[in-house]
DNA sequence: TTTCAACACGAAAACGTTATCGTAGATTTA
DNA sequence: TAAATCTACGATAACGTTTTCGTGTTGAAA
């Protein structure tokens, strides 16, 4: 095991000072062409490259970010985080990310972990947990203390910085007209509480999408997915949910605000004896790899999560380097577009 | 804004030295307790938390482990990060994950990017094109620095040190067994090329369990899929190649290497009028979403895949931690169980 | 009273960098 | 020849910690 080289260690072997090896290495014109060419083939000859600690404590600059999210294992997640990634690593920035797994505290321990000079700004989708209690002091602290904060996917109006989402009232708007255009009467939908910012919107857009064509609203239409705090039967609690609510509607097009609610809605829906598309049509949200291996191959809305990814990358290192304090404070919310993935659970328009 | 308090403000501020503000904060007894409360509360008032990077500049630790691997969105690999990051954070460390994208120069530049200074160690599963180019120089240098690397799934026999591994022969060969228990006359296998060795690995499991039945080996009903260069289409040529191969071979049981290919095959042999389980039965290898989900859900065998990630964070960080060069140098590779989760592509032994 | 611990604290070094400033000797300018 | 200017380098401080080693007061022991 041979020991890293440091510029102390080859100024001693070269016998000149440390301030000569590290100017004639980032070729200073202070220093002769002759020394540079004796330092940089030293340099060489033992792979010599700078220690990052150390600069990160002199630079008061890590060149990394932070990325804290509720969950890894989830495409949408992973997607984001493979754009971050991306753009990161080709702008010279390292990811560090951090699993709240939906909890509060984890989510404040994360931040405070790495709010520590660890990161230069954070990337951040809040926990479930944070936007039930509402309890969003960490997130002021680590903007109060100057790191800059960009939050996507589920962000929170209180919080001043830049952010990433897409328009989900206008989405789900999309969707659900997608589904009367192909003849649907009668349209539910499965969404999440309103505490879920996004399942909050996304309802609201099929509400909005109903109005616009003239259609009353049925509240029994809307099934408000409550959370299981036992997550061994989660599913199962899901699809009862579900059944459930099939049974007791009529239902022929339903708008799912998740690709889970959108499969297992499809799942209960078969085993009722419905066949898709013809009886009951599905639109999902988010293209994941469930929705493209479905059967038949879910319709869905596609948030293009590495477009989201690379955008906040984008926006956290645009701040991070823009010289300092000069243009700041105008803070961007970009809404990344939605498309419409139209597979084999709906109709086409014209068949109706 | 308000600057971060350092210890240097606090001294300031108290009219003490830096050396008596550290000390207090950490309860030396070389402090009076007087001393010591003053401190303290100044400190907690201020939300004093020491800067992690000058920490790692003075120890010559960061309490980071470097994670890097070819791809995110995939199932697998999210589960062995979410295990990662459960036992690292519970043991006060951080995770930072690169991406290779399975190429060979994104792993190095990766590994070295991290290797100076930023990570006290990594896990790894390397590069498709690492192992296809045979080219493991980074990971030796890496080794030679002092820096520990824990290898799963993909793992390389040249390079000693901690390895985390499902037993693939075995676990292959339990899956054809239990293909043939229910009854499948002709089993084939959907594998990749050899130079992943996990791919050739299952394949000699196969290879065993038709030996151990006195099955005549065909080699018609090995399918190895050929990498595709253009990501675009790389699902329609799977397809293709899937189909082609179910068309020219009589087959009535498939053992997939991996999730994808499992699927894929599925709902081909549907497209060709099979029905499943009856007319063909399959198994899969590693227990995603998809499986669970898809039509009829998967037999498939689980990798576990978070035990994967919790046992290498563990087996990394013990080294890290163990009185340096006392016991090492003994390299252990852990092998974890796998299981077969039945479910409804395959049928049950005794109705065969 | 002298001597000596014990006590409570401060100074300084170290981790690996970079940047500012100083300066000895060589060279040019007046 | 004296003065000014380069040239090429070294010393030092600084980033924020921790730790080792003093050291000036006490109070107690001799």
């Amino acid at each position: 095991m041979r020991q890293k080289p440091t510029l102390k260690i080859i100024a001693k072997e070269l016998d000149v000072s440390v301030s000569t090896v590290s100017k004639a290495l980032r070729d200073s014109k202070e220093i002769s062409d002759e020394t540079k060419e004796k330092v940089r083939a030293f340099a060489k000859l033992y792979n010599y490259k700078p220690n990052n600690i150390a600069l990160s404590l002199k630079n008061k600059k890590t060149k990394t970010l932070g990325v804290i999210i509720p969950e890894i294992v989830h495409h949408f997640f992973t997607t984001v985080i493979s754009g971050i990634e991306d753009y990161a690593n080709s702008h010279g920035y390292n990811v560090i990310v951090g699993l709240s797994n939906e909890s509060f505290d984890k989510e404040v321990i994360n931040l405070e972990m790495l709010a520590n000079g660890s990161i230069d700004g954070f990337i951040i989708s809040v926990a479930k947990e944070t936007l039930a209690l509402k309890d969003y002091h960490h997130l002021f602290e680590t903007i109060d203390q100057g790191i800059p904060i960009v939050m996507f996917d589920r962000v929170l109006d209180e919080i001043i910085c830049d952010k990433i989402v897409v328009d989900d009232i206008a989405t789900s708007r999309k969707a659900v007209q997608k589904l009367i255009d192909s003849g649907a009467k009668k349209v539910g939908i499965i969404t999440t509480e309103d505490y879920v910012s996004v399942g909050r919107l996304r309802t609201k857009g099929y509400v909005e999408a109903l109005q616009f064509n003239n259609i009353n609203l049925d509240e029994n239409l809307i099934l408000k997915i409550e959370d299981n705090n036992k997550p061994q039967d989660e599913l199962l609690h899901l699809e009862t949910q579900i059944k459930n609510y099939l049974k007791h509607n009529e239902i022929d097009a339903i708008f799912a605000v998740n690709e889970l609610y959108a499969i297992t809605a499809m799942k209960a829906a078969r085993e009722l004896g419905y066949s898709i598309p013809q009886d009951i049509q599905f639109v999902g949200f988010t293209d994941g790899v469930l929705s493209k291996h479905a059967f038949p191959p879910l319709t869905t809305v596609s948030q293009h999560g590495k477009a989201m990814g690379s955008q906040a990358a984008k926006l956290l290192i645009n701040r991070l380097e823009s010289t300092d304090e000069t243009e700041d404070e105008n803070y961007k919310t970009v809404v990344v577009e939605t498309d419409i993935i139209e597979r084999e659970t709906t109709l086409n328009s014209n068949e109706s």
